[in-house]
DNA sequence: TGTAAGTAATTGTATATGCAATAATACCAA
DNA sequence: TTGGTATTATTGCATATACAATTACTTACA
């Protein structure tokens, strides 16, 4: 490859790549709801599975994991973590003994109430920075996203 | 809050989070271009970093992390190691003491000429995947995101 | 029924990420 | 000029993330 053709190969690069992008749109997004939750000493990707236990009541590691697209080792500490501090517990499962089901804690089901109008407070801004076109093509695509995970 | 009211919200957060939809964006894109350039020990992080130096030339940390969003602290460390690979160098400022601008080394360089066909790869991948819809969008919205850092 | 293959979760290791505090330097204004 | 403020980068600390290897258990099949 000569020095011309690097050159151009290097500006689609930095002018195109997905991957730069949506990692980008990641840390500016991520920051306006840890802003917002800070006070609660709550992260997003906290409140991310507190909600998917929530709504799952008793949440199996693999099923939340294919959900979110997140590797089961990343799951297994961060609900480590919030378990350490009451926000989780652990529930015995009598068929599968490998199995480490989890649900949500009265502390963590009360943290999750307090979050609830900081977390309304981020989407308004992140939905005003972010314009609905992009909002609305976000959901059509994590939509597409579970669906292609559930299906494989 | 009442019960049904807590449900509504929760339904409302697992449907709706941005937050959740754009981290969730982020691994599977990242895990696409990961995948790809692992034969080269390279991961899309560290490419993003390589193709930005390769742009500016000369970079100063500051100016990159304002350009991708990026704590300039979560940039002094990658930078270390992709430096301590042989991959960047620390250039002498002499305007400013403080500075510790950076550049491609020649092994920099040629990682990231070996980088382009699987980068392409992993893009195309992404873009079948995501549709044009979302690409272009995504593309708006970081030019947005660029100006707004810029301008504040 | 007993073993081989498969599955669930954890642990070791490494990178990425950001906040708070700090150190060193630059700049500005009285 | 000097004393306070701003800027640049690094370091301590904590969390998030994934891959590879391992452990423990389950399932299938021969």
């Amino acid at each position: 490859m000569n020095t011309e053709e690097f050159k151009a190969n290097l500006d689609a690069i930095a002018t195109e790549c997905l991957a730069v992008r949506v990692r980008m749109l990641s840390r500016v997004v991520t920051k306006i709801y840890d802003e917002e939750l800070r006070p609660l000493h709550l992260k997003a990707s906290q409140m991310n599975i507190l909600v998917a236990a929530a709504k799952m009541g008793v949440a199996r590691p693999v099923a939340l994991c294919e959900l979110l697209h997140l590797d089961v080792s990343t799951l297994s500490r961060n609900v480590e973590r919030m378990r350490q501090r009451g926000w989780l517990e652990v529930v015995p499962e009598a068929e599968d003994a490998r199995a480490q089901p989890f649900r949500l804690t009265a502390e963590g089901r009360t943290l999750l109430q307090q979050a609830v109008p900081r977390w309304k407070e981020a989407q308004e801004k992140t939905r005003r920075m972010l314009g609905d076109g992009v909002v609305n093509l976000l959901g059509k695509t994590f939509k597409q996203l579970q669906r292609a995970k559930t299906a494989s």
